[in-house]
DNA sequence: GTCTATACGGAGATAGAC
DNA sequence: GTCTATCTCCGTATAGAC
């Protein structure tokens, strides 16, 4: 019964993706603690008591808003992967990050915002959740460095994501979105400075 | 009336002064919203509705912790500045942070995480604050390089100041001190590896 | 499956005794 | 100046009608 198919779960499975986008939204903006259940059912167009029959609690929601990041993270990262050179990924990524600076500027990368969050909490719930999303972009660029023949990939890997967050914070707590167009021409530039080649 | 220097005042101060401190610690890691009146005046051993004779407001006390912070910042700053080199100031600088490791690693950078959180209230509140403290660290940090004669000192400062801020996320969000170390001392290296000298 | 009304708990803030 | 008791609001979660 209700299965994803039927006319009634066709409808419910798009309630339920609402309500993931709109956490994932909502969250970004207000954080996890301030945003309420009644926040994330007005901006997916549901009725408030509704939500409770497609999550059950609300860290379930928030849960899902992470879920939405890595899936957007994987939806980039899937595009980047159809060019041939990965130092060409690695710049177009760069580029991504600075296509979103108005965003960033007003509330942060919405993963790394969300991890710094979640990281209060005492151990043993969602906080190593968030590790594993910053994780995933982790080891797709290291492999981009692997790919390049470099040393140490997985520093140079931290070194660039290390960069991003950095930016994206510094944007957020100053309000400026120059900080990260010119902090992300600085990554550009290291990385075209950076030795290596494609081994194909 | 209840001055600074009267008996009363001193004991008053005492408790004005370990509400800020344990405001401080506390915030650092549990987070502004998730930390209660009660944790504060628990930690600071201070009976709870007692909290309000001394700070009117939860707001107050987070404005508090984030003076705290800066306090904390200057008297750093104010040690690095005896020393005669602006390289060597940064780099003791650096040496610090990475000291800081296991903290870091568990709770992240203080007011980096502080400013985060902040940053997703709506406008006009404690949110411009946290970006004052930043700012601090910002110029001290550029009248170092400024002082070694280097072009765009502001930039280099953006730079040093957004890789501790990423290094600080990632070592946080991974729940492992080693980035800082590594991140730390790749840090180290950029700095020797700058142009400039002193100029007196 | 959908939605309303409400129970429940927790945290900020205040009144007022000492 | 110090502290207790309590008021009040708000958000999560549930019960149960439709």
């Amino acid at each position: 019964m209700t299965d994803s198919k039927g006319s009634r779960g066709r409808a419910a499975a798009g309630k339920r993706q609402r309500l993931m986008a709109a956490a994932a939204r909502v969250v970004h903006r207000q954080g996890a603690d301030r945003t309420t259940i009644a926040d994330i059912a007005r901006a997916a167009d549901v009725p408030v008591g509704n939500v409770y029959y497609y999550f059950k609690t609300k860290d379930e929601l928030v849960a899902a808003a992470l879920g939405e990041h890595a899936r957007q993270l994987e939806l980039l990262t899937g595009r980047l992967d159809r060019l041939p050179d990965p130092r060409e990924r690695l710049k177009d990524l760069v580029e991504a990050w600075v296509g979103q600076r108005d965003l960033a500027a007003r509330y942060g990368c919405p993963t790394g915002t969300l991890a710094v969050e979640l990281d209060k909490r005492p151990e043993g719930g969602l906080d190593v959740e968030a590790g594993k999303v910053i994780r995933l972009l982790l080891d797709w660029v290291e492999r981009q460095f692997r790919e390049l023949g470099l040393p140490d990939p997985d520093e140079l890997a931290l070194t660039l994501v290390g960069a991003y967050q950095g930016m994206s914070l510094l944007a957020n707590a100053l309000r400026d979105p120059g900080v990260m167009l010119r902090q992300g021409a600085r990554l550009t530039g290291w990385l075209d400075s950076l030795p290596g080649g494609t081994r194909l």
